[in-house]
DNA sequence: GTCATGGCCTTTACGCAGTAAGGTGCAATA
DNA sequence: TATTGCACCTTACTGCGTAAAGGCCATGAC
């Protein structure tokens, strides 16, 4: 016989299978019973490990997604900094963009916030009052979202034969993150 | 015999009555059948207005919610013409914070970029080059997607119990409008 | 050894979803 | 009156999430 063992099924396997699933074929093919058969498991094992089933499942995949906090007391010039974070955070929304629609739906009240709190505070540190540096860090998850959104909609529309191919994608990013930059440097 | 006749069925008809539940109930409670009795009709004689069945009926809700261009050529500065509009934008986009998931996929190809083509024109004749405008009108959509996601996000999530009932939305959204006209402006 | 315990997984079954296929009834036309 | 075609209905199928209960097997106590 060979061995016929196979990896202990975890929280973590869990969502790495989903996710998995999600970035391959969409997050409408994500099925418990799809995802039973990616652990080797049946579909109902898997309420062993997440008890709020396909509820607990969602929401471990925006925190896995959304969650990417910069930390507060890093050096460097304010504006390089969010530059560099930006770019990551959005590299993160497209290499899961089938999640993209979850973070919109009210699931996992704390995934986004503490994000948020860390950009406020970057904000805050740079000497923006508190007032203004909350309504920038809304306004910068505001457009990473939302650019996000227009990105992998525009990808996929181009990539199903859709009219425009001729967007730089990298270009718009930077060029409307410098538009909200320079707006804050100035508020 | 109390009058037994009922409206005709249209694809209009059927569409509003889609928007009242998904507003009122939330998306995941519109289904065919749901629909056809708000219609008082058997589910499926949906198919014979929308032969693509719900994939039509999310298409055309999208196209509802998401199509509103502002006019190229009327009268006064560029940046209150643009706030007045996305004001407005903004305010439907709340009223049916049900289809925001539907945005981010990639239903409805054309329903976003006619209303981006607007405002980008709108910034070419305020004397952008285009390369500039086309990068500002993305701004613009992805802030008002984004912060409409997350306005509804942190507004349900309060109305829930949850922390922060202290944000004055109002306020966040012409604030963070204001930093990227003031980007826009200097770009 | 033996036996009970408890964690992990499977089996079975239920109600609800979207919708394919084909039938029904009625108004307009010929 | 006979015909046609549109609007709607009936039936039935597959797949979904998951409640409930049962099986298996390593572990530790005696």
């Amino acid at each position: 016989m060979t061995s016929q063992h196979r990896e202990p099924v975890t929280r973590d396997r869990i969502i790495d299978a989903a996710l998995h699933i999600v970035d391959g074929q969409g997050l409408g093919r994500l099925t418990m019973r799809r995802l039973g058969d990616a652990l080797e498991v049946e579909a109902m094992a898997i309420y062993h490990h997440l008890p709020r089933g396909k509820e607990e499942l969602l929401d471990g995949l925006v925190a896995h997604v959304a969650v990417d906090p910069l930390s507060a007391t890093a050096g460097g010039e304010w504006q390089d900094r969010l530059r560099g974070w930006a770019a990551g955070y959005r590299e993160r929304l497209l290499e899961h963009s089938g999640v993209l629609p979850l973070l919109v739906t009210r699931r996992n009240p704390a995934a986004l916030d503490g994000t948020t709190a860390s950009v406020q505070e970057v904000l805050g540190r740079a000497g923006l009052r508190e007032e203004t540096a909350a309504t920038g860090a809304h306004t910068l998850m505001g457009y990473l979202i939302g650019h996000a959104a227009l990105e992998a909609r525009g990808r996929a529309l181009s990539e199903a034969g859709g009219p425009g191919g001729a967007i730089d994608w990298d270009l718009r990013f930077t060029g409307g993150l410098d538009v909200v930059l320079a707006g804050l440097a100035q508020s």
